[in-house]
DNA sequence: GTTTTGAATTTTGAATGCAAAATTCAATTT
DNA sequence: AAATTGAATTTTGCATTCAAAATTCAAAAC
């Protein structure tokens, strides 16, 4: 009768503990992922942890070896500048759609993101965290579920690279600036200029990547 | 040494004959996938074949339901739309990258699949299988591996639907006009009418679905 | 006649076991 | 010293086993 309430599976429990590990790094690029290492850390047997595993991988995260075991994706400069295009097309796409809708609630939904944004430009962990909530609010504003499970797919690879964009200096202000230019096309709701202010804002933030 | 000759893990196997089960609607979407049953048939454990159903799953051909087992994923209306949206805004994007690109073998190579197309326009299944060739030839000559994998995944989705285009009266006609524009803008290195050619294809066909 | 209860059965999720392949590393040869 | 061999060890892939949850179905209550 309620599906909402009914237990996560296990490997998925896993699959997102290490996610966190991989994106914090403590897991790095390259790395073997050592099965009987992490079934100990974790108590569990290796059959979950290994369908742990293999869902990373169909996120690409992970990258799998026959009969060699599993490694933590690397990703190239070229993968990189691939998902950042990719990432440009269907955010951008996105926008464009939001900006059609003409949805109030929407838009001042998305204002306060961005005003919070504002206000988080000093603590970098926050701020990541409030562009990431922009960037899915909008996604899922514009109603595409494949598209928001595509793209959330994308994000992850992006956050694979060290190079992060809003690591680099300056790229914290110049990316507010970028961001009050989507929410301007958004409001008056020009759905082109919604869109090419986003393209403008994921292909900076790929040369502040690479 | 040689990574290509790489013996293919069993749940790979399994999970593409499994694909090609769903596809000829032996298993047809809402059916409850039936774990000793396959076993069973293939003469295997339940631990690949469950590997297999999860790699499924991540492709959305397989819907997992928590504690009661998985079922061939049923599209509705709503989801062959936005997969449909999906795919126009991906390879009309890709056919816009392929014209600008005017690199003359791959026009040729596209050109080639285009009159195959025609000259199998009586035989369905054959028309199909060339019709796919097309569109993937398209995509890897856009150079975009995430977008190659992407489109992969949602044109699986889309063959889940049992309205297909293709199988109404007259659209192998209508589709085959459209390739030919699709041909003359690639040919003509012109992107935005590319672009605007393929997307209308796409929604074309979506059209034919629904 | 319909609904409820609960024991028997089936099915799922996870742990364990096992054989084959890959890796390691020390002994041997060049 | 560097390269090669091969036995010991580790790791992977798959099979099997086991416990818990869900489903089925018949008997009992309303």
């Amino acid at each position: 009768m309620n599906a909402l309430l009914s237990p996560r599976p296990l490997y998925e429990e896993v699959a997102e503990r290490l996610r966190e590990r991989i994106f914090n790094r403590e897991l790095s690029p390259g790395d073997w992922v050592d099965e009987s290492l992490l079934t100990a850390q974790y108590g569990i047997s290796r059959t979950p942890l290994r369908e742990a595993v293999k869902l990373l991988a169909s996120e690409g995260l992970i990258t799998m070896k026959p009969r060699r075991g599993a490694y933590v994706t690397e990703v190239s400069e070229q993968d990189l500048r691939e998902v950042f295009e990719l990432l440009a097309l269907l955010e951008s796409d996105a926008a464009g759609v939001v900006a059609a809708k003409r949805d109030a609630n929407v838009i001042t939904h998305l204002e306060q993101l961005h005003l919070q944004l504002i206000a988080a430009s000093a603590e970098r962990e926050t701020f990541f965290t409030i562009n990431e909530q922009f960037h899915t609010t909008l996604l899922k504003a514009a109603g595409n579920r494949w598209r928001e499970q595509t793209v959330a797919d994308l994000r992850k690879v992006m956050k694979l690279n060290r190079h992060h964009s809003l690591f680099k200096t300056g790229r914290v202000e110049e990316s507010l600036k970028e961001h009050s230019a989507i929410m301007d096309a958004l409001r008056s709701g020009n759905a082109a200029e919604s869109a090419l202010a986003m393209k403008h804002h994921m292909m900076q933030g790929l040369e502040a990547a690479v």
